[in-house]
DNA sequence: GACTAAATTTACAATGTGTCGTATAGTTTA
DNA sequence: TAAACTATACGACACATTGTAAATTTAGTC
C-alpha cells in the first residue's frame, strides 16, 4: 500500500482491489453507517475474517483509500505545482489539470465526495448559505469599491480551499453541468483576491 | 419537534433535551460511528428502548438535531435578510451577527461541524488544496489584471457558500483565533465578486 | 517440487439491534 | 380529586455484527 517493494503478491493486491471495487460500490448502494464488514466481504467475494488480515476496520479502511486518493491527485497536480513556482503565470493550469483528472474518474469522486454521512450538520449550513449568497447575488447592483483591508493569509486560505473544494462537490453532485476548461476559468475569475 | 403546539409533555421535552445532550457529550469523546444506541442511552439515563420512541436510529436523530440547528440559524439570520432586502448596504451585517451566533453556541458547533466522519475524502483534499493554496498565495506577486468573464450565477452561488462555511468550520476547528467582528470584516473583503 | 504466505473454514464470546408485552409513574382532562 | 391517557421502565426475545483464534486448504515464490 504505502511501500509498493513489499507486498506485490498477487493475491493480496487483489483482494485489496475487490474490497475497494466492493466498497465503492456498497457506498454508491447505501449510506456509509449501513456498511458492514460482513456485507462488505460477501459483495467482494472474500472471506470475511480476510478483511480483518488488511485493515483493522471500515474507517482505517477508508483512511487507506482517502491516503492513496491524495497521493494520485498529489501526481497529477505536481508537475504543475513545480512549474507555478518557475513561472508567475496568472492562469493556473493546475486547476484545470485537477478537474480533467476528477471528470476522468468521475464515478470514484461523485461517490466518495458527496456521500453523505454526518456532513448532515454541514450540508444543512452549505445550503442555507447557498440560498442567502443567491438572494445577496442577485440584489447586487451596486458596486463594490475597494476598502483597503489586509488579508489574514490563513484565512485567505480557509477561504479559498473551502471554496474550491466545495465548488468541486457541487458540480460532482449536480453531475458535472459544465467542462472542466469552463469550470477551471470560472474559479479563476471568482479568485480575484 | 417540528411543530411546538403539539409534544407539550414535559416528560417528552426532557428524554430528547437527555438524549440530545447526552449524543453532543458522546460525538465529543468518538467518533460517530462508535456511538450506540445502547451507550446513548445509558449516557442520557434512559432506557434504551425509550430511544426507539423519538428517534428511528442515531442518523434519523442527527438529521432532526440538524433540522433544529438550521431553523435557529434562520432566526439569527432572518432579520438581515430582510434589512438586506430594503437597503442595498455592503456591509452585510448577517455575516458577523451568524459569527456572534456560532461563538456564542461554539462548544455546539464546534462540535457537530467538525466532527469526523467520513468527511475523510474531503478533508485530505481540503488539505491538499490549502497547501497547495497557501503556496500560491506566498508567491502571489504580480498584479491581477480585470479579464472580463461572465460568471456563471450558480458556480458563484457554489463558491461562496463553500468559501464561507469552510472558513467557519476552519475557524471552529482552530478554536476561534479571531473575533467574530474581525473574520467577518476579513471574509468580506475575500468576496469580491 | 518444496517452502512460504495468504485465504478459507469453523467456532466462539461479546455486543448491538429492533421489537415484543406488561408494569409503573407522570400528565392531562372531566 | 378521580379517571383516562401517555410516556417511560423493565425483562425478554431473535437476530445480526464484531473481533479473534484456532486448524486447514489454496496459491504463489524460489
Amino acid at each position: 500500500m504505502t511501500n509498493p517493494n513489499e507486498r506485490t503478491d498477487p493475491r493480496v493486491l487483489r483482494t485489496r482491489q475487490f474490497l475497494k471495487e466492493a466498497l465503492i460500490e456498497l457506498m454508491e448502494e447505501m449510506s456509509i453507517e449501513k456498511i458492514t464488514v460482513n456485507r462488505l466481504a460477501q459483495r467482494a467475494q472474500i472471506n470475511r475474517v480476510t478483511f480483518y488480515l488488511h485493515y483493522r476496520d471500515i474507517p482505517d479502511m477508508l483512511e487507506k483509500m482517502a491516503d492513496d486518493m491524495a497521493e494520485e491527485v498529489l501526481e497529477v497536480v505536481r508537475e504543475d505545482t513545480d512549474f507555478m513556482e518557475a513561472a508567475q503565470q496568472e492562469k493556473w493550469p493546475m486547476l484545470e489539470h485537477l478537474l480533467v483528472h476528477i471528470a476522468e474518474n468521475a464515478k470514484f469522486y461523485k461517490i466518495v465526495l458527496t456521500s453523505r454521512k454526518s456532513t448532515i450538520f454541514t450540508d444543512r449550513l452549505f445550503k442555507l448559505m447557498a440560498d442567502i449568497i443567491s438572494a445577496r447575488v442577485e440584489s447586487r447592483v451596486t458596486a463594490h469599491d475597494a476598502s483597503e483591508v489586509t488579508v489574514q493569509k490563513d484565512i485567505a486560505v480557509w477561504y479559498g480551499s473551502a471554496a474550491l473544494i466545495g465548488t468541486i462537490i457541487a458540480w460532482l453532485r449536480e453531475d458535472m453541468p459544465y467542462t472542466p476548461q469552463y469550470l477551471a476559468k470560472q474559479i479563476t475569475s471568482l479568485r480575484a483576491n
